[in-house]
DNA sequence: CGTGTTTGACCCGCGC
DNA sequence: GCGCGGGTCAAACACG
């Protein structure tokens, strides 16, 4: 269950971290200008924007408040829906099962977009209409060369305002922004120091 | 022209 | 054995 695996818990906080800091991404341009991370303290990028739950679909829940029964629905119905394919290998054994992906970790999350960026750069490969569901499922894989973590983007079949987020497996890289950011830091440090200053509220 | 999306077809496991 | 449902492929298409 919970006590499982330590590094289980720490790639999804991980994991959790990163989406977090996609959201900041999602309110500038994630690819032109990461250095834009940091919003103005007093506006909030995405007000409808909020992750309630996060949750490893091979049985454990992890809930940080008290949404775990909405948590304990989203992980109930994905994991009846994915449960086979955890079982099964891909026809031309490019989807891995569970134990060659890794985690499978599902964030669900109130938000009017169902593809949100979370720094990684995604390749959609396919959309299925879900029994049950109004609404399709959408194939994502990572575009990067050797990663294959997958994911999959639906709307919470009983509050269509919630968006269901299922990643499989853990990027064996950084997100490209991070790489981009990175690389700026190296190359040109003082550049940064412009915009780590909080934005000047003078300008009005 | 390169890259990403769309979408119909196909494959596979499961339940009856 | 058959049908259903979910996951993936890949050709065609769109777009910058």
């Amino acid at each position: 269950m919970h006590n499982k695996l330590p590094s289980l818990q720490n790639s999804i906080k991980d994991q959790k971290s990163r989406f977090s800091l996609k959201m900041d991404f999602s309110h500038q341009n994630p690819n032109s200008n990461p250095n834009y991370t940091f919003f103005p303290e007093n506006v909030n990028p995405m007000p409808d924007f909020e992750v309630s739950d996060y949750l490893d679909l091979d049985g454990s829940i992890f809930d940080d408040d008290t949404s775990s029964e909405k948590g304990m629905a989203a992980a109930t119905e994905l994991s009846g829906a994915t449960s086979k394919n955890s079982n099964r290998k891909c026809k031309h054994g490019v989807g891995k099962n569970k134990s060659e992906l890794g985690v499978r970790v599902a964030f669900r999350m109130k938000s009017e977009m169902e593809v949100t960026d979370d720094g990684y750069k995604w390749r959609k490969y396919g959309k299925k209409s879900i029994k049950n569901s109004p609404n399709p499922r959408n194939y994502y894989k990572c575009s990067s060369v050797g990663c294959n973590v997958k994911k999959r983007i639906e709307r919470d079949v009983k509050d269509q305002s919630y968006v269901v987020t299922t990643y499989e497996g853990v990027h064996n890289h950084e997100t490209p922004s991070m790489v981009y950011y990175n690389q700026m830091s190296i190359m040109a440090p003082n550049a940064w120091t412009f915009q780590a200053s909080p934005p000047s509220s003078s300008s009005t």
